[in-house]
DNA sequence: CACCGATGTCAATGCCTTGGACTATACTTT
DNA sequence: AAAGTATAGTCCAAGGCATTGACATCGGTG
């Protein structure tokens, strides 16, 4: 009657930083960032609660390992377009398309930068597109680091928006429309004059403009203007 | 012996919603976002730790009212400039500054929105702007939420990053900059080109860039572009 | 003056993060 | 191959947190 069905002891080496971030991953993506903890991820690795202690010292450490995984895969097989504000633009809509695919995680790992290797290689594609485009260097570290935060900060909150709990997220659209609608004439008139306009605005589409607002400046200022298009 | 030193109860009617905030505010503020939780801000009220629930109904009640608080603090005393562009600037400046101004708070409140009054407010004020710059009401929507997001995200982004622990914040620029130098030429060129530009690229200047990319790509978009200037 | 609802307090639950001590085990060294 | 050792997994415990439900007290109402 003793050992009430004691797990047996994980062989040495099952654990692997790799596998765990894998796991993490998972678990992330299929019961959301708030169900996500430590002694969730140990079991759900087969393992004790505190397992994974071994492998980073603590659980920020490990969200920043699970945000380079996220920025891995946003990169994978990418190469330079033929223009180089394509090949921004590819850039921050695969950031973006990750986010969205991965928001829990997203979420959790927020405005931190990882500096992993994915992340030095995007550095120097944008940047060489920007060096491309004419810029001298004080202006291109400065653009990299406007369209790069762009493309994170951007994502990050529309990926802390679809991580909210189903019921949150819906009261807030719900809210939102409601607020717009419900708008008085008097106090809010410019609100109540585009009141319909308002709740049909779509994220892609928000998305999208404000990236090609940030390009077609940055393209004007290049010069490149008229010469070639991009998309 | 008995009684050590009880807290005298307090008067009834001694906690409101309103002192509930800005003391969650200060206590923010004071100690980050790390130490904030319900039964210090109870203690911090003088209060038991539980006595903020009889006024919000759980800590994420609590944080959408700070997040307001923000949005009232920014907008207080706004009026609008007389050229629309400079309208949208200053509210953009104005919620960075606040949220700067309590990066903790700014960095719990996160993408949530509120739609409290300041914020319908400023709607208000950033619609009637587009919509004196000629944009029609389906364009208007979608530019208000471009610019609106980006304001939010962005200074949220920056106040999250601020309110990261003084050690964790110093490991992350030192980190970054260190990267840089480091970079390998051969594999990243264009980081190592411009190596000692990306150090010193300075976070109001960043701001100030992508609102200035953004503003000079809507006000070309209205028509104004020469007519008047912003700043 | 007795009620009653609102507001403050107390006690308790279950979860979390993290640290320290303990143990089994694969590799190393001879 | 035997012994030693560092590592990886486990166990246990401390302290904190969010939240809930029962209880107490107090102001206003009828």
């Amino acid at each position: 009657m003793s050992d009430p069905q004691r797990r047996p002891r994980l062989p040495r080496g099952a654990l692997t930083p790799d596998l765990i971030v894998s796991t993490a991953l998972r678990l992330l993506d299929e019961d959301g960032a708030a169900a996500f903890s430590m002694p969730r991820l140990g079991r759900a690795l087969g393992a004790d609660q505190t397992a994974v202690y071994r492998h980073f010292t603590g659980r920020d450490d490990l969200l920043l390992a699970v945000a380079d995984r996220l920025l891995q895969e946003a990169f994978e097989g990418f190469t330079a377009a033929p223009y180089w504000a394509d090949t921004l633009a590819e850039l921050c809509r695969r950031v973006r398309a990750t986010y969205l695919a991965h928001p829990a995680a997203a979420a959790l790992s927020g405005p931190r930068t990882t500096r992993g290797s994915a992340e030095m290689r995007a550095a120097d594609t944008m940047i060489g597109a920007l060096i491309d485009a004419g810029f001298d260097g004080a202006r291109a570290a400065t653009l990299y680091r406007v369209v790069a935060d762009f493309a994170l900060l951007w994502s990050g909150g529309e990926a802390a928006f679809h991580s909210l709990a189903p019921e949150t997220k819906a009261a807030e659209t719900a809210g939102a429309n409601l607020a717009y609608r419900a708008a008085d004439p008097d106090s809010h008139p410019n609100v109540h004059a585009i009141r319909d306009h308002l709740p049909k605005v779509d994220p892609d589409e928000l998305f999208e403009t404000a990236l090609r607002l940030l390009l077609d400046s940055i393209v004007r200022e290049s010069g490149d203007d008229g010469k070639r298009s991009w998309s």
